[in-house]
DNA sequence: TATAATTACATGTACATACATATAATGTTC
DNA sequence: GAACATTATATGTATGTACATGTAATTATA
């Protein structure tokens, strides 16, 4: 579908504005996608991002500010997310003993288990959703990064 | 600020995958500027969408699920986001006389002027966010149409 | 070193999303 | 036209975002 038949408008004051919009447009699609994925694994978009920076650095835990930074939508509320990893018991959490303000938290074998069955989907999914080749995604991200700079 | 330095990472599978992270990460820029600058109008992204639809059809009042149709966040609670515009005086609704299911909801003329000015101050972000010629913009506009294509 | 400022996290509230379910009105089918 | 299915909206719950505030620990400074 395109962006002008999914928002039933045409009426873009000019090419700039139409990107501002295609572009919220076409990370819904993307995000409702890897939702979808995910609830097969009971994760959200978040809990996946989250498990998967913790991942990253396993098996040194990290801190819910170290790990908010590494996020996309930096206000996520890093330890409400951690609180629901929690309850599934796919992080544990605990006072760093070197700055005890700090919570560290750190992905549990279950975890790595799970992100790793979610993440083999997800690639596949990445693959099917981005239909470009490699070049025209160069080029998207060329554009992008120059769109975003200063 | 790129890609890389905000998410702290620059490991991606290859292009495709990252233009993916790309457009979720330029879509939370350009939605966080957006609502920034529309608190300034107590609104949020979701009540300007709301109003603008349906200023676009005003005088007629739309049906719950027409606006729903013409958001591009499709499951967007329009009845909710209609209960906040309504205790603001913003909109009004009532029910429809031809479908007594319906709820029609129509902007009222303080609608249309908090609307205005807050599109005004809009058109002058937009210009701001997008750091693209029209060339450019169009050639991004040509990408993102064919990623989401079928 | 005592006090003040800062930092890290948790938590409360308002708003929004995602989805399930409830209710009333309309449409369909026999 | 009665029974059933569908549609439109409202509402409940879990999750998440955005932001303000509270509390404890650490750092800076007088």
């Amino acid at each position: 579908m395109t962006l002008e038949e999914a928002i039933k408008s045409s009426k873009f004051k000019d090419q700039r504005h139409k990107a501002l919009i295609h572009i919220m447009y076409a990370a819904y699609q993307v995000k409702t996608n890897i939702n979808q994925l995910l609830k097969n694994y009971a994760l959200t978009g978040e809990q996946y991002n989250v498990l998967r920076i913790l991942k990253g650095s396993h098996p040194t835990p990290l801190c819910v500010k170290d790990i908010a930074v590494r996020l996309i939508e930096r206000n996520s509320n890093v330890p409400r997310i951690a609180d629901r990893l929690e309850i599934k018991k796919l992080v544990k959490r605990f006072p760093s003993p070197e700055d005890r303000r700090e919570t560290l938290i750190q992905i549990t074998p279950a975890g790595i288990n799970l992100l790793d069955a979610a993440t083999q989907a997800m690639e596949a999914e990445h693959q099917h959703i981005a239909n470009l080749t490699e070049d025209e995604a160069a080029q998207l991200n060329q554009l992008l990064a120059q769109m975003l700079q200063d």
